[in-house]
DNA sequence: CTCGACCTTGAACATTGGTTGAAGTCAAGA
DNA sequence: TCTTGACTTCAACCAATGTTCAAGGTCGAG
């Protein structure tokens, strides 16, 4: 039994997705997401097309560049499971987490007074 | 007693900062640094120079864009005073600590598990 | 005064993440 | 079939944040 897999077009993941037709093809370009071709040369994404795109919104808040959430995303299987979501979500918690430390040294340089400058 | 304001070239400026000469230069032509002339046009920084760009670094990290932190240094008088860099100080804490909340507020998203997509 | 080190400007280039527009093609309902 | 909305590509453009290069001017020690 082979889901009717209803494939999606540029306009549809892009609503879903709630992010320009623009971006979905620039996505696309970049890897970032791949999608098959009709006849007539029209993109048809997957079904899971416009929850990548939402995890890729998520992992750019997180501080991650296109290319870096291509990478990650190369890592997942056409139809990804919920195992598959679990293991990005995972990645992309690590890496915020990164992140916030980061955030945090810099305040601390900055707890540390003026003591950037030995001004005043 | 006007204390002799040795003033500062760009290069020294730069040596001091740890940036280069061309970012000293980009600086301040964005208005993030003032420099006056000499009557041979060359730039002549204050003693504070040097620690603006760090602190500007600082804040850089912490996710302010060039033109928000000359905006935030426009409130500095010409030579701050330890009050006056505290109050920056407190400032980029503050913005920190948003930018904190906004990746936390990423992870919950992500927290929320796959309930992002209702693919898996 | 001269020399070398350092400074000046302007323009072009680079990277990231897209947007916009023109010109043309496709898909699907009436 | 025809029409109309949605799709295609390509190239140009945008903003931020700088870097690099060329051609030339300045500073200061000797």
């Amino acid at each position: 039994m082979t889901t009717t897999v209803r494939e999606l077009t540029v306009g549809e993941v892009a609503e879903q997705a709630g992010v320009t037709q623009s971006a979905v093809r620039f996505y696309e370009r970049h890897g970032l997401l791949t999608a098959a071709r009709t006849s007539g040369n029209q993109r048809r994404f997957g079904e899971s097309a416009p929850c990548l795109l939402k995890v890729a919104k998520v992992a750019q808040r997180v501080g991650l560049s296109v290319k870096e959430i291509t990478a990650l995303f190369a890592t997942l299987p056409e139809e990804p499971a919920h195992e598959d979501w679990r293991r990005i979500a995972t990645t992309l918690v690590v890496e915020a987490q990164a992140r916030v430390d980061a955030l945090r040294a810099a305040l601390d340089d900055l707890g540390s007074g003026s003591k950037l400058c030995e001004l005043a």
